[in-house]
DNA sequence: TAACTGTATCATCTAGATTAGTACAGTTGT
DNA sequence: ACAACTGTACTAATCTAGATGATACAGTTA
C-alpha cells in the first residue's frame, strides 16, 4: 500500500506524513477510505509503531484524516483540509522562491525551471 | 556586520552559512574582502567559536571563501564558486517545485506565486 | 473469546549539534 | 621582542530530537 523508500535527511515520521499527504491530495485515497493500521504500516516499513502513531497524529491535526479509537483511521472529507493544505503548500513554495532569489537566481530563471520540470515529466526520459 | 537572528529549526552553523552565502552572492561582500574572525562572530552572536569554525570550513569547501591560517578568511574570486553555487540553488529550487506539484499545485499557480513575490518586494507594503 | 483497533506512557539508545576548554603555529602592529 | 590576534585542531561534556522497544488500556469486530 505505502510503497516508499525511507531516505536520510528528514525524520521518518515526516517522510511518511508527506507520502500519505500526496496519496490523499492526488485522489489515490478517497474520502472515508480506511488507512492501514498503525502496526501494519510499522511492519511493512520495518519501523516502530510509535513513529507511525506520530505521523497519524499529525495528519489528524492537519485535518487530512480522522481516527476512531478501536476502529481505525480514515481519509477526511476534502472540504476539511483542502484549503489548509493548499495554504501550507503555497507558503512552503513561497519560502523556496524567496530563498532562491536571495541566492541570486532571477525570476525568469525560476519560471524556466518550472517549465523544464513540467516538460521532462511528460516526456518520460 | 552579520546582523541576524538565529531561529530554531536549522542548525546554527547552517543558518550562518546561508547568511554569509547571501552576502557574497548579493555582492555585499566582494572578492578578497576579509571576513570577521571566527572568535569575533562567535562573540557577536553569542555562540561557540567551534560552531563558526564549522561554518567557515563549509564555506571554504564550497569555494566561497579561502582561509589563510594566522591571517584570516577572505571572499573568494567569483569564478571559483559562481557556477557551483548557482547549481546548488537551482537544484534546491527544483526540489521545491517537484514537491509543490506533488501536493496539487499547478504550474500556473507556481508562476503566479513567483510574480506576486516579485511585485510585493518592490512595492514595499 | 480472540484478534484487532487507536492511544498512552515509560525507558532507552543514538546521532547531531553545541558548548567548553585548551593548545599550536604563524601574523600583525607597536 | 612583545602582546594580541589569526585559523586550526583536538578532546570532553552536555543537550536534544529522533527513533526504538515494551507494555498497557479500552473499545471494536468477527
Amino acid at each position: 500500500m505505502f510503497s516508499m523508500r525511507l531516505q536520510g535527511g528528514a525524520p521518518i515520521y515526516e517522510q511518511l506524513e508527506q507520502r500519505i499527504t500526496e496519496l490523499i491530495l492526488n485522489g489515490q485515497m478517497t474520502e472515508n477510505e480506511k488507512l492501514p493500521a498503525v502496526r501494519e504500516i510499522a511492519k511493512q516499513l520495518s519501523i516502530n509503531p510509535n513513529t507511525v502513531q506520530k505521523t497519524y497524529a499529525n495528519l489528524e491535526a492537519r485535518g487530512l484524516i480522522y481516527s476512531i479509537p478501536a476502529k481505525g483511521s480514515y481519509v477526511a472529507a476534502r472540504g476539511e483540509y483542502l484549503d489548509k493544505v493548499r495554504g501550507e503548500s503555497m507558503e512552503a513554495f513561497s519560502e523556496a522562491v524567496r530563498k532562491a532569489l536571495k541566492q541570486g537566481l532571477t525570476a525568469k530563471e525560476l519560471h524556466e525551471i518550472i517549465d523544464n520540470i513540467i516538460n521532462n515529466n511528460s516526456k518520460e526520459e
